[in-house]
DNA sequence: TTAGATGCAAAACTTTTGCAGTCAC
DNA sequence: GTGACTGCAAAAGTTTTGCATCTAA
């Protein structure tokens, strides 16, 4: 990890540990959004004491600090995004993968309905089977 | 319930038991999309011997027969919504509570990236404080 | 009569919590 | 040195499973 980005960390008053700084690293070269479990198996091996509780914690930090976002596509687990740039998602049935997707053109207005609400943001989430659940017969 | 969905629900193999019933009258008259636990503790006093087992089962039931959603606004509990008609939601980040939004005017395209998926629908979510929240000054 | 539903209890899975010890700053 | 973080273990919350019993059709 380059100095900026150290700098950039440490900037967000984030007290920089080994495992955090793993955890950052391997985030930012991921765009699979990982479960918790996922973090915790890619990280084990180099730290075989890493505990869950460092990776929630750790998470929870992060989300605070908005450089990770908590998606919502299984409703069973957090899946997080470390990509943090408006975009999409695309979650397949089968194999629960997610893919990014761009922005939508056509701008959302407010609906009608919460106008009301303090909006803080939308999600939009496709469903369906990812090309290689498609071409094997999944559903 | 009437005889005609009583007809309905038969016609679609379901075994119609006292406790499913019970589960799709309570559905009928519910937008709040109700977790597991909710449907559970609202028929407790009706069903004492009812076990988590039957609502889990029955909800599974329903989902196959397309006559109810999950919805993952949450990502750690099933939500669930027997309004099938096509619509999107919100959800407040303080009291959990599921807004239903009428479908967006302009339609969303399929993005590029997708275009080797098998599609079959999507959500939007949207989040934020629900008008009671918003006054409590809830965040 | 019987395929499928129920109820119960145990297990599985994910997330949270408390606390003693440790470490980055 | 100190406040924040880690690791561990236990607990909490949600969902799933196995199985004996029961019941709607």
């Amino acid at each position: 990890m380059n100095e900026e980005k150290l700098k950039f960390y440490k900037s967000l008053g984030l007290k920089l540990t080994p495992q955090r700084l793993a955890i950052l690293e391997y985030l930012e070269n991921n765009r699979s959004h990982p479960s918790a479990e996922d973090i915790y198996n890619a990280l084990k091996p180099r730290f075989p004491s890493m505990s869950f509780a460092t990776v929630y914690n750790t998470m929870e930090v992060l989300v605070k600090k908005g450089l990770v976002k908590e998606i919502s596509v299984e409703s069973t687990r957090k899946r997080f995004d470390a990509f943090t740039h408006p975009h999409h998602h695309f979650f397949c049935k089968s194999c629960k993968k997610v893919i990014d997707v761009g922005t939508i053109k056509n701008n959302i207005k407010t609906p009608e309905e919460l106008k009301d609400c303090e909006l803080t943001e939308y999600q939009i989430i496709f469903f369906g089977l990812c090309p290689e659940c498609k071409r094997k017969g999944k559903q």
